[in-house]
DNA sequence: ATAACTATTGAGAACTATTCTCAATTATAC
DNA sequence: GTATAATTGAGAATAGTTCTCAATAGTTAT
């Protein structure tokens, strides 16, 4: 059977209805695919599926939903270093609760983790009141994010394209190497 | 009189040595200006100065000495959400030290922090050792960013990229706001 | 239900930061 | 100096995302 869709479409389409804003089938259907396909998931990857459920969807549609539900709050829009902008529920059912990354700089795995997230909440709750009466910046939101290499790439030294350390790097040079 | 360059030639080119790589000109130039012109800087921006001083220097050569600075651990690479990748000094006198960014997400102004930096990084040294326990990840490196929006954005209601939230939406529709 | 209004859509073109290709150059070791 | 292979500049190529625009279809008022 298939997974149940849990975005709770009530509550989703009413923050959708707004401004005059409209409910589509095609917003439908990518608040359909956030949900039942789990996180972590590229505009490529969104639209594939969703177009499925809807196949004359349009790859700009979903660029254009997926920025508007970010912006509604209800998806949050990661980068991981390899150049695509990741998506995944931010509330609803179907979200984890706040969580941060443990991303592998060389395959790219993304791995949630809440550890520590409540002393975390904490520090950045007084770290937020101290730059915002420091610098005046009306605080919106952060990210935390550790890279590293997942178990597997360790096991044969990858280069890593963020932060990597000398030992981890890339051979560049012509000729094979012998 | 022009700012003094404070990249110590002797410790970054014995860094760069090594593994048959070679200390160049061009590579000499985006050193000088990641010295000598602050930071945050664009690749583009990183060319345009070293152009000024090595006048037949490639924009594909800045990239590349980026990158391998970045990956001796020279300098470190991040992303404000504009999609352009940004560049300062990781080490060396003209490096600040370890700091944090707070950036505006909606003119892209990026302030250094350090309010907490000693707390945090505690935090978040006892935060890698869970999650190599735990998932077996060889840490490397973190990323820490506030964002919102800066005194001069906030004022009028700026659209903010990342994370904004209702209130603050870009007006997509057609036609002319009456 | 019907009509009017206008937000939204799909298709493809356009954009843009970054990477790649390759012949020519040049830093380095001997 | 010579030999070797790393590096370079120029431009082409790539790829994720945004833009353009005529056509379509939610929504609201009638
Ligand atoms: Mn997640
Ligand atoms: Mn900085
Ligand atoms: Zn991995
Ligand atoms: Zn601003």
């Amino acid at each position: 059977m298939p997974k149940r869709k849990d975005h709770d479409p009530d509550c989703c389409c009413r923050k959708i209805r707004g401004q005059g804003r409209r409910i589509t089938p095609a917003r439908h259907a990518v608040l359909d695919v956030l949900s039942e396909r789990g996180e972590h998931l590229t505009a490529e990857e969104v639209f594939k599926a969703a177009s499925r459920r809807y196949p004359n969807l349009g790859l700009a549609t979903v660029y254009r939903t997926l920025e508007l539900m970010t912006d509604l709050g209800m998806v949050s829009k990661f980068d991981t270093g390899d150049d695509k902008a990741r998506y995944e529920f931010a509330e609803g059912p179907s979200a984890k609760g706040h969580h941060h990354h443990l991303v592998c700089t060389s395959c790219h795995k993304i791995v949630d983790y809440k550890d520590f997230i409540k002393e975390e909440t904490q520090l950045l709750r007084r770290t937020e009141q101290e730059l915002t009466k420091k610098y005046g910046f009306r605080i919106i939101g952060h990210v935390i994010q550790f890279c590293g290499l997942c178990p597997a790439c360790a096991g044969r030294g990858q280069k890593s394209g963020w932060g990597s350390r000398e030992g981890l790097l890339k051979d560049t040079r012509r000729g094979q190497s012998k």
